[in-house]
DNA sequence: ACAGTCTAGTTGTCTATACAACTTACCGAT
DNA sequence: ATCGGTAAGTTGTATAGACAACTAGACTGT
């Protein structure tokens, strides 16, 4: 019996939505193509407006379907390939994939904010900042190479934490919540210092993603990232 | 009057998205906090509780809100970054930014799969599979090295395109509606061959992209994408 | 032939209500 | 003290109806 229920307790709006999904993943329903209106899906499933509503705006917010007022649904042009990549707080990463993560840091310290400094974090120049290096390990291997700088503003207590016990992303994620951020990905060969840190060659490449984040009024962080190319990737899916 | 209509008439849902909204991103409400109920929230502004729970919802699929049934709504606590990475078609991507783009094509053939081959693009081993090797260039500049193996179950046609007037990418989209989709993104040094295609030295870091798309039943793709580092990055940005 | 008007159809929003499913805390019986 | 039931509060889903805003085509008068 729970077993039938689960089959047909399947809400009313997901039918609908698993309805047109196959009908154009099947390519049945081409991109341009009119969808039924409203009205014709209530008919066609003996439900209400309201419901039928709620499964086309989540198709809506899923791109696969566009809607003009007044006109009618239709079949989204360009299915773009829009992944979506997670950025985690690494520690969370390690310990899922069930391995240890350890935290070798190198550097906190007050400092005075560069001319170029002060404009990406908002500040004025030769303002107070916080800066940290450390290096994130997997099962003892280095894996990330992370050179942050925090706006006092935005996390007063950045400096007291224990960044062996928490991570700066944790603690910044806590502390400062996340209205915006920003990042890019590069590739290049590490500085000899890097290397040595991460121990690996001055040969090998590694990935490197600058990330800027905003909590509220405030830039909060700009962080440098640098991943060794042969120990870690990003990796990321897209589910319509 | 249509100034001040448009300020009135901001729908009552978005009023209270906004209310929650702001007072996540100041800090006010923390990660783990408690969110008002429907019912309070339907007292406070005066409105029905099937909008206030529209509201909720959206925050929900916009990764604020996290809800429980029978319990109450919180803020979620890791406000995850995760921004979308937006895989564009390449060609589009040059045009926007104003500059010219060119396709070398190195390689349409049709050819048997390997082994593993077979296995990601689910065709029995042996079976017919279309290869095209082709340099990107942006401004006369190569800036990507795509490496593609194309199922003929999701795109018959593919080999006839002409691929100097339309990209991979679009005929895909257009003819093998996408359903899903996986890549990773990681450091490496170019081969020889890749490096003299792409006029790069053989010690430039490069991206290198693998991603596999799905259209229907049918693995559609499986293309690996190899950008020199000194003239690509992937970027991106997330709002809350 | 053209311009304006009307109308049917569509989506956008909102309401008041209802029941189901679940969580939590309290209370009473054992 | 522990167990179990109960009740209040919460979210999840669904309904029937209403009005507003907009579109596209048909129609009408010039």
């Amino acid at each position: 019996m729970s077993q039938a229920k689960r089959s047909t307790a399947r809400p009313a709006y997901e039918k609908v939505k698993a309805y047109i999904k196959t009908r154009i993943a099947s390519g049945r329903w081409k991109p341009g193509d009119p969808v039924p209106s409203e009205s014709a899906l209530m008919l066609r499933f003996g439900i209400s407006r309201m419901t039928v509503n709620r499964a086309l705006r989540e198709l809506v917010s899923e791109g696969m379907v566009r809607r003009v007022q007044g006109s009618g649904s239709f079949v989204a042009e360009l299915h773009r390939i829009s992944s979506t990549l997670t950025i985690r707080d690494i520690h969370e990463e390690v310990i899922e994939r069930g391995h240890l993560h350890a935290t070798r840091v190198l550097l906190p310290e007050e400092t005075r904010a560069s001319a170029e400094l002060a404009r990406t974090l908002g500040l004025r120049s030769g303002g107070r900042v916080f800066h940290t290096i450390m290096i994130h390990l997997e099962n003892g291997l280095p894996i990330q190479y992370e050179d942050r700088y925090v706006n006092p503003a935005a996390a007063p207590h950045y400096l007291e934490t224990d960044f062996s016990q928490s991570t700066a992303t944790h603690h910044l994620l806590k502390n400062a919540p996340l209205t915006e951020a920003s990042y890019s990905v590069e590739a290049c060969l590490p500085s000899a210092a890097e290397a040595r840190q991460l121990e690996i060659g001055r040969n090998e490449p590694c990935l490197v993603m600058m990330r800027r984040t905003v909590s509220g009024a405030n830039v909060a962080s700009v962080a440098r990232l640098l991943y060794p190319g042969s120990r870690y990737s990003f990796s990321g899916q897209f589910q319509a």
